[in-house]
RNA sequence: GGGCGCUUAGCUCAGCUGGUUCAGAGCGUCUGCCUUACAAGCAGAGGGUCGGCGGUUCGAAUCCGUCAGCGCCCACCA
């Protein structure tokens, strides 16, 4: 059959993955085999695929492919998440567009527009993820909304409110005015600000009647002018003071006594408020005078609660001024700052504006609009109870973070945990299973929790007053939950371990073997899979996390939509293969740091292929004849093979140590230099001459082995040449064989050893046709000592170098052009080409080159304390090494007395 | 403000508990080759006083201190 001289990936990829789904080779079930699972990060549901997504999927398929080769049970599942905020900031959007507002709908009739949604672009991201060869199971795809995972996640609610680690609670959370919901402190990002510092005037209210009385003491700062005393606040929000309800300054700031006891007036409102005093208040900064908005800050409402403030809530949910404030009713809180800083001005009341830099909180999923402290009854999560089981298994070694650094991290996140808010004022989401019971407005809110409205009334029956109620009076709770508290199940619902627990898969796949994610939801879901694993298997979720890197573009910026400097991964595949976009994801990706992708990376990767291609093209258009097998292909396959051995072993250590990327190199370079470049080059037959039957089976099941070492990174091409080598009945493929070889001996780095120094002698030949001009095909002589036994390399080293003779010699004639390797001189007669001056020169300057090297170690062993410290075989080195350079010097002596 | 990490060839990075000529790899660069497997290739070559300074040691890219630069994470100073 005739092979086309480029490899053309678009023929293939498609056709094998076909292949592998057909005959069913990404599917596990449990059975005798040791098991190697990972679960997938579930993208979005209706996310597209990103390069980020390429790495952490491209790197998962590696590992889960070698897994087989190693025998393993590899079961990959993947599914998606529902996405809650982000889904549903999509689905109103959309609405948006066609002129419809949530608010108008009901409930079921948004869910619809949601589902409809959700299948029209779910999925789309897992069908992206087969075109990169992901070999996941995809019977088991799964969706964090779907059925048994719904049915989980209630469940998990239910039981965690019983045990009395869920509690509903008026907190200060975060809000987002955008969506319009609460959002866990690690949902909120800081970004630095310039923003600027406003000092405002707060005029002393109470002068008349208790007049103020400087204390006189040292460092007191009185302000006054034609209007009276007042106190000078520094603040960053003006815009909240009309939820003032005290100004706050330090007990022990000398600036502020005179303050003491006085009230003052918010400026524009009018309203009086107390000076309260606490620690709390920095001296240092501004003027030592703090505005109390109990409603709008979190220390703000802690000071409240200890001075028993009022709390003024000026802010309606969207952002805008609430009915509370005297003034800006309606107004949007971002135009109210700069209204009521013009407003302030005008009125005389601000006594500077200073540049400040500061940090914002911004919505993880919406960069655009600032997140509110906002007082709001909510459903919290205890966490301190899973910090304490989640933190011993990363402590103790039983999951392993690779990069380490990340246990520190994990650490301190984990020893400094807050309750987390898990209720979410959305629709999209799995709707908390609390019911209210009809009280009255002014009654304090009574709820059951329940996994139906059945079993709810049941609970409510029980409840003195309660006792008659009917199923239509109670109310379940809008809300729904933070989508990581269905994620943070994952490893376990995957395999249906919360409905049926102790089930068959649950105790074959869990624990998983191996996590691959972001660092950056470290917090979000690595840790939380920690927790709900050690709560509900009693184990961990998984062995092993692999943090990736972040993928950014060559000058190192991330990735994103608005910069443009996102390849479309598709895209990326259609132009260089999904082989070739995996080889180039992974060149970039050294373990744990950043990945600064570029696109000729890929272009390597295509590359590498169609060498592999073309290697195969070779081997497979020779032609075999039943004729004695030369002895020096006996001893090239013997040095190939132990080649591999050594170069599995080694390839082996970097993925337990998950350096992928040098795992890929090794194979990589085993290919191109050792095998292609040498192997191929060493057995080649002469032009249109036949090859003997032996070495080409040899070869063709050394070529078999170098497809299994590359295909967890390159499935495609690999599969297509291991069914090209032999014949392969229907399913037998690459993904079902295994590749187990013995570790390399001692006979194995011997063998290897005497082939490098073959190298070095083939290689001196060629640099001096390099140097000299003399084409490839002009046969040499080389000039060998007899005193050293290449016997065994002879035949290779004569044909790989173009050699007609090797002659043994005791001198070296004169004439030639001489290299050395180690210790021992070859030389090349070359008759008049030999430019003697330059030759001379040459040694000349390697002698003194050498004379220096030598005198560092004269120094170093003429150091007494050198010889008497150091272990004895450094000693010994140091002394070789001389005595081998003086060797050297020898021969080049020589080569410049004979020049002469 | 606290914590972590990084700085080695033009670029991206390896160099584990100090000692094998240890200063490496890939890419890029330069030179010569269209040698019937592959020019997406082959052969050869050049390139770094391991961020600065100080210390420990017989010996430091490697350990310690310090300075400088960069990056990340955490934190309620308005």
């Amino acid at each position: 059959m005739e092979l086309a001289t480029k490899y053309d990936p678009a023929d293939v990829e498609g056709k094998w993955y076909q292949y592998w789904l057909d005959n069913k080779l990404f599917s596990s079930k449990p059975d005798g085999r040791e098991p190697y699972t990972i679960v997938i990060p579930p993208p979005n549901v209706t996310g597209v695929l990103h390069m980020g997504h390429m790495l952490n999927n491209t790197i998962q398929d590696i590992l889960v492919r070698k897994a087989r080769l190693d025998g393993k049970n590899a079961c990959w599942v993947p599914g998606t998440d529902h996405a809650s905020i982000a889904t549903e900031a999509k689905v109103v959007n959309k609405l948006a567009e066609q002129g419809i507002k949530k608010r108008d709908l009901t409930r079921e009739q948004f869910l619809e527009h949601a589902w409809d949604w959700t299948h029209e672009h779910g999925g789309i991201i897992l069908k992206q993820l087969r075109r990169l060869g992901a070999s996941c199971d995809w019977d088991r795809t799964a969706f964090t909304m779907d059925e048994l995972r719904s049915e989980s996640v209630l469940k998990v609610f239910v039981d965690l409110y019983e045990k009395g680690l869920i509690y509903r609670g008026l907190r200060m959370v975060n809000w987002d005015p955008k969506a319009q919901t609460v959002l866990s402190t690690e949902e909120v990002i800081y970004r630095d600000e310039k923003s600027k510092l406003y000092y405002l005037k707060y005029y002393v209210a109470d002068a008349d009647v208790n007049p103020v009385k400087p204390t006189g003491e040292e460092g007191e700062v009185l302000h006054q002018d034609e209007k009276g005393y007042y106190a000078v606040v520094a603040t960053t929000r003006p815009e909240t003071i009309m939820g003032d309800t005290a100004m706050c300054i330090n007990p022990k700031d000398p600036k502020n006594q005179w303050l003491r006891g006085h009230k003052v007036i918010v400026p524009l409102v009018g309203r009086v408020i107390p000076v309260i005093e606490d620690r709390y208040v920095d001296v240092e900064f501004g003027t030592g005078c703090l505005k109390v908005t109990p409603a709008h800050d979190v220390n703000d409402y802690a000071l409240g609660k200890t001075h028993n403030l009022e709390t003024i809530d000026i802010f309606n949910p969207d952002g805008t001024i609430s009915e509370e404030s005297p003034l800006y009713v309606g107004m949007d809180r971002m135009d109210v700052r700069k209204q009521i800083v013009k407003d302030l001005q005008a009125a005389g009341l601000m006594e500077k504006i200073e540049d400040y830099e500061n940090k914002v909180g911004y919505s993880e999923r919406n960069q655009d609009t600032a997140v509110e402290p906002r007082l709001c009854k909510q459903w919290f999560l205890s966490m301190k109870h899973f910090a304490d089981i989640a933190l011993p298994p990363v402590l103790e070694g039983k999951i392993k973070f690779y990069p380490t650094k990340y246990v520190t991290t994990y650490r301190n996140w984990l020893e400094n945990i807050q309750d987390w808010c898990i209720s979410r004022q959305l629709w999209w989401g799995h709707r908390i299973p609390a019911y209210f019971l009809p009280t009255a407005e002014e009654e304090e809110e009574k709820f059951v929790v329940a996994l139906t409205a059945e079993e709810a009334l049941e609970k409510a029956h029980k409840i003195e007053g309660f006792e008659n109620i009917t199923i239509d009076q109670l109310h379940r709770d809008e809300d729904a939950l933070d989508t990581w508290f269905s994620s943070w199940l994952w490893p376990v619902s995957l395999f249906d371990g919360i409905n049926r627990p102790g089930n068959e898969e649950i105790r074959y796949y869990y624990p998983t073997t191996d996590l691959v994610t972001g660092p950056d939801i470290i917090f979000f879901w690595v840790a939380r899979m920690i927790m709900a694993g050690e709560e509900y298997i009693k184990d961990v979720p998984f062995r092993n996390v692999y943090f990736t890197g972040i993928v950014r573009d060559e000058l190192g910026r991330k990735m994103s939509k608005s910069l443009g400097n996102s390849p479309d991964p598709i895209g990326l595949i259609e132009k260089y293969g999904a082989d070739g976009v995996r080889m180039g994801m992974l060149l970039a990706a050294p373990a744990g740091n950043d990945i600064l992708f570029k696109e000729d990376l890929c272009q390597q990767g295509a590359a590498f292929c169609n060498k592999i291609w073309n290697a195969f093209r070779l081997v497979q258009g020779w032609e075999k004849a039943d004729i004695a097998q030369p002895a020096a292909n006996q001893q090239a396959i013997l040095w190939m093979q132990a080649k591999i051995r050594t170069a599995v072993a080694e390839i082996n250590d970097l993925y337990s140590k998950y350096r992928l990327n040098e795992a890929l190199m090794a194979a990589f370079k085993l290919f191109t230099d050792e095998f292609s470049g040498w192997y191929l080059e060493m057995i080649k037959p002469a032009y249109q001459a036949p090859i003997d039957s032996q070495t080409l089976e040899a070869t063709l099941g050394i070529f078999e082995q170098l497809m299994k070492i590359i295909h967890p990174f390159m499935p495609f091409i690999t599969e297509e040449l291991y069914q090209h080598i032999a014949e392969r009945k229907q399913g037998e493929s690459i993904m079902v064989s295994t590749l187990k070889l013995d570790a390399p001996s001692e006979a194995d780095s011997q063998l290897i050893a005497s082939f490098e120094h073959a190298k070095q002698i083939i290689s001196g030949v060629r640099a001096i046709r390099q140097q000299k001009n003399i084409s490839p095909r002009e046969p040499l002589v080389l000039e060998a000592p007899a005193n050293v036994d290449n016997s065994a390399w002879a035949e290779t080293i004569q044909k790989l170098a173009g050699l007609s003779e090797i002659s043994l010699v005791e001198k070296k004639s004169e004439g030639t052009q001489s290299f050395l390797v180690g210790t021992e001189e070859y030389a090349v007669p070359l008759g008049n080409l030999i430019d003697a001056a330059a030759e001379i020169q040459k040694a000349e300057a390697e002698i003194k080159r050498l004379e220096g090297f030598m005198a560092g170690i004269q120094k170093k062993l003429s150091n007494e304390r050198f010889v008497q410290n150091a272990p004895q075989q450094v000693v010994e080195l140091e002394r070789k090494k001389l005595s081998d350079a003086e060797s050297k010097i020898a021969a080049l002596q020589e080569t410049i007395n004979s020049l002469k």
